[in-house]
RNA sequence: GGGCGAUUAACUCAAUUGGUAGAGUGCCACCUUUACACGGUGGAAGUUACAGGUUCAAGUCCUGUAUCGCCCA
């Protein structure tokens, strides 16, 4: 074992054992419990982010952990085709070489996916495969696979058939560029610089003043509405208005929707082209008066001056002509939300469309029965409330898209535009009794990806068939995923799962937060902040990393600050870290906050926390050489008392596993490793192992016990640290002999609790550390060794004469003498209820020690006042618990004898 | 406008049903000791955003204020 742990030697070859011996697939036959997590497929062309690492990390760890408490675990892989980024990336590219999915056609252009698909498809799976992840490859699905079709076409035929799928005429968020509908979760809302524009509008009664930040609607106006409270405009309800420019009349309502407040009170209604509008409109039975096209012109609805404008040359032009004509009042700054495409970057139009919907109250309402009767626990608790206010807030989901990769919708027209529903042409046929001779056209549009993703919990294991798996694996234990797809995603799978299987899609949900910078900034490309997992594993330059983050800038400005802010936190660019240290980093993050502040200094530490573990190893490995491991334990206190901290251990840690509590499990793993394991059973084991005294059977002893030690300490870390654990375990199999192949194969350690106290350890460290802090106070230096003296008759006195081998090395002392009747001038070191002595002799200024002891003094007269008057407290004592009591009175109790012997021992100090 | 969350050491985060605040990094001092300087030993560092309240006891519960973030409209 070489020197320090590097990460880049043993990685890849373990990932290659493990999928080469199938070590992570689960076996249909076994009798075991089942435990199964569905990976939320990435992007099938995508690749791996923070977001991706941290989230497949938990899930790993969760999968492994189970594994090793005796679970038949199938943690399930596959990919998205995610609809419409895929479309744009291809699109892209086939712009490069000069060509269009228009010039090329349909077929063709699907194929030109496919063949992408094939050429990128595996990056995010070898990237999974970097992390360590113990996904069954055998079982790979995909979105777009042919049994994955014909399961949505059958979900989709149901449906339909039972009248939940329909066709509707309504708004959708339109995206000019790509002239396709968009979900909700692909509009980006944000707030920007805006004007808002008063504009007068003629009526039977005089003028009324409209405010609107979206002037160029006007061409469809089809009302205008006031609040029927408001006495400014009562009069005007049921009159006539005018619209500015065309002089087209339409009717003045009252709506109570109408915010009094807001600009002039007076608002005109466009239900073509304004959601909020459209429902009004709907309401009030006014007509629906579109004034664009799908590629964002005004259309021949509008006066001939003012067709085939772009949207905002339009405005421009209805403004100057409102200028002219005396109707343009005001004009007002004015902060609006704009949505835009998150894909495109354009501004959405809210567009009239015929769609695909479907209707979801009905679903939403058995969904949200699933959470109140627990069937299914979200985690964190208050995520609930993000869930429930939403399905009570349902609204039918358009599940069209107006794209060419993704599933086609199975619905067929005749010339009569008559829609006939099946699983394929044939079928239709035959279900509608439709003879070949009339003329069948498909539906050009496809679903949206969510529509699949829905389905991904069930279908990737099999359904519509009854396999073994789904008997085996649904419903599945729990999903990992960040609280922004609860909506789109895990409300949506509830739904459909408890629809076509009547069952719970997961048990669980733990909802992780979002991986943001060091600073709590989103990682976005366009503030370059991201940083790449396999960066974080394998280390970057700094001039490759400021390229990676400046190439590709939308807003070419923003290089300078980039560069900058690049340099200054990573002024050495990234080291390579390795894929254990980052997964443990990223563990001790997961707390259940909303926010993870990546921050690279915790990483080192950990990154340092596996260069320990490798070391102890090592050490253990070179005291071991050739040694035959009979299994013979050291039951010295100190063996015992190691022993019962990693049983504490081992059942904290799967207490916060199974609680999701990845950041507290990480925490005792370490610290046990390092504070309990390494800072003192490996020194205990050490000084023994050198102590040309003992006998060599006991010797076997402790390399026994230490070889027990590490192997379930390796066993414990491993969920979270895969390949350096794998590694040693391996490098270790001569000392610890199992028959596995692989720790991941290994059994968590069975924990057995002692009930012994273990007080005899606990005062031999702290006497240890006592005595180093007043040398290191008194500035002793390490080489001098000190004679330190005790009462004869005491117990430490005892304890500390046998474990003399233990102060020698560890404390640096000579020799313990023992005193009867008056110990020499001397400082005094309180170990529980004893004293040690230290003799003044040319070692300790006597004023050193006044001043030592008098701030001692300080501390515990302090603390004794504190507890002495809350025992004093008769309010305390008749409320608090027994308990505690009873600890607050040792406590004072303690505080008071030390108090006694300090000022005993100032009193001599002043007689020197 | 409605809802949710956050504010704890210099930085990034913890703190179980209220019981006297802890890690990692950084900082200070000492140490090249044959597992580890990605180390060892010891140490300093907090009016828990602010103001009230409930309670024997508040980082934790309640009310209000401020700042920041997210979601929905």
């Amino acid at each position: 074992m070489k020197g320090a742990f590097e990460p880049k030697k043993i990685e890849k070859k373990w990932y290659a054992f493990w999928e080469s011996n199938k070590l992570f697939s689960p076996d249909d036959k076994s009798k075991k419990e089942s435990f199964c997590i569905m990976i939320p497929p990435p992007n099938v062309t995508g690749s791996l982010h923070m977001g991706h690492g941290f989230q497949n990390t938990l899930m790993d760890v969760l999968a492994r952990y189970k594994r090793a408490k005796g679970f038949n675990v199938l943690w399930q892989v596959g990919t998205d085709h995610a609809g419409i980024a895929t479309q744009i990336v291809v699109e892209r590219n086939l712009e490069k070489e000069g060509r269009t999915k228009e010039s090329l056609g349909r077929k063709k252009f699907e194929k030109e996916i496919w063949k992408w698909k094939k050429l990128s498809g595996s990056t995010i799976t070898k990237q999974l495969r970097r992390l360590g992840a113990s996904l069954d490859w055998d079982n790979e699905k995909f979105t777009m696979d042919d049994d994955f079709n014909e399961a949505v076409t059958e979900v989709f035929c149901a449906l339909y058939d039972e009248g939940l799928i329909y066709r509707g005429f309504r708004l959708v968020n339109w995206d000019i560029k790509l002239q396709t509908a968009l979900s909700d979760l692909e509009v980006i809302s944000n707030e920007e610089k805006g004007k808002i524009w008063e504009i007068s509008y003629k009526t039977d009664l005089g003028d009324l003043v409209v405010a609107t930040t979206r002037p160029e609607t006007m061409l469809g106006d089809v009302a205008i509405a006031v609040n029927p409270k408001d006495q400014r405009y009562k009069k005007f309800i049921g009159k006539r208005a005018f619209i500015p420019l065309i002089e087209k009349e339409i009717p003045i309502i009252g709506d109570s929707y109408v915010d009094m407040e807001f600009g002039t009170g007076c608002l005109k209604i466009t239900p073509g082209h304004d959601f909020n509008d459209f429902e009004i409109g709907k309401k009030n039975k006014l007509p629906l008066i579109n004034i664009m096209n799908a590629d964002g012109t005004t259309n021949l609805n509008v006066p001939k001056r003012f067709q085939s404008l772009t949207m905002g040359e339009a405005r421009k032009k209805i403004l100057i002509d409102l200028k002219e004509s005396g109707n343009l009042l005001k004009e007002k700054d004015h902060i609006i939300t704009i949505p835009k495409s998150d894909r495109t970057g354009v501004v959405l139009e809210p567009f009239l469309t015929e769609q695909w919907y479907l209707k979801s109250e009905e679903m939403a309402s058995e969904a949200k029965k699933l959470i109140r009767k627990k069937e299914i626990k979200l985690i964190p608790k208050n995520w609930e409330n993000t869930y429930f206010s939403w399905m009570d807030n349902i609204r039918d989901w358009c599940i069209s898209r107006q794209l060419w990769w993704g599933h086609r919708i199975p619905a067929w027209y005749d010339k009569d535009n008559n829609i006939y529903v099946g699983k394929n042409l044939s079928e239709v046929r035959k279900k509608y009794k439709i003879s070949e001779k009339i003329k069948l056209t498909q539906d050009q549009d496809v679903l949206d990806t969510w529509f699949s993703s829905q389905l991904w919990t069930f279908v990737t294991l099999g359904w519509p068939k009854k396999t073994k798996r789904l008997k085996k694996f649904h419903p599945t234990s729990v999903l990992v995923t960040g609280f922004d797809i609860i909506f789109f995603w895990v409300a949506r799978m509830i739904m459909i799962t408890k629809k076509f299987l009547n069952e719970v899609p997961f048990k669980e949900v733990y909802v992780h937060g979002l991986v943001r910078d060091g600073e709590g900034q989103k990682m976005s490309k366009s503030k370059g902040n991201i940083i790449d997992p396999i960066d974080i594993i394998d280390g970057i330059e700094l001039s490759k990393l400021i390229e990676k983050r400046t190439s590709g800038l939308m807003n070419p400005k923003q290089e300078e600050k980039i560069i900058a802010s690049t340099k200054k936190e990573f002024p050495n660019g990234i080291a390579s870290y390795g894929t254990d240290a980052m997964r443990f980093t990223f563990c001790s993050l997961a707390s259940g906050s909303r926010d993870i502040n990546f921050d690279i200094k915790r990483l080192e530490g950990y990154r340092n926390f596996c260069n320990k573990l490798w070391n102890a190893s090592k050490f253990i490995k070179i005291q071991c050489k050739d040694f035959d491991n009979k299994g013979v334990l050291s039951k010295n206190s100190e063996d015992l008392w190691i022993k019962n901290e990693i049983n504490k251990t081992i059942e904290d840690f799967s207490k916060h596993i199974e609680s999701y509590r990845f950041d507290l499990a990480t925490q005792s793993a370490y610290d046990f490793f390092w504070e309990k394991f390494c800072d003192w059973y490996i020194e205990f084991c050490k000084i023994r192992l050198n102590d040309p005294n003992l006998k060599q059977s006991e010797k076997n002893k402790i390399k026994a016990s230490l070889i027990d030690m590490i192997e379930k300490s390796l066993i414990l870390l491993h969920p979270l640290m895969p390949f350096i654990t794998e590694e040693i375990w391996q490098e270790l199999r001569p000392l610890h002999k199992s028959k596995s192949k692989s720790i991941s194969q290994e059994n968590f350690p069975k924990v057995s609790k002692s009930s012994r106290s273990f007080s005899d350890v606990k005062i031999l460290q702290e006497a240890i550390v006592r005595i180093r802090n007043i040398r290191s106070e008194m500035l002793i230096p390490q080489r001098i060794r000190i004679n330190i003296l005790s009462k004869s008759s005491n117990s430490l006195s005892k304890l500390l004469k046998e474990n003399i081998i233990y102060l020698r090395e560890m404390a640096g002392i000579n020799e313990i003498s023992s005193f009867n009747k008056k110990a020499p001038p001397s400082a005094i070191i309180l170990v529980g209820k004893e004293k040690i002595y230290l003799p003044l002799e040319g070692l300790i200024d006597i004023q050193d020690e006044k001043q030592r002891s008098q701030k001692n003094l300080e501390k515990l007269l302090k603390s004794f006042q504190g507890l002495d008057s809350q025992l004093k407290n008769k309010k305390f004592i008749k409320n608090a618990p027994k308990d505690l009591i009873l600890e607050r009175k040792l406590q004072l109790k303690e505080a008071n004898d030390k108090i006694k012997e300090l000022n005993k021992h100032l009193k001599v100090l002043e007689l020197i």
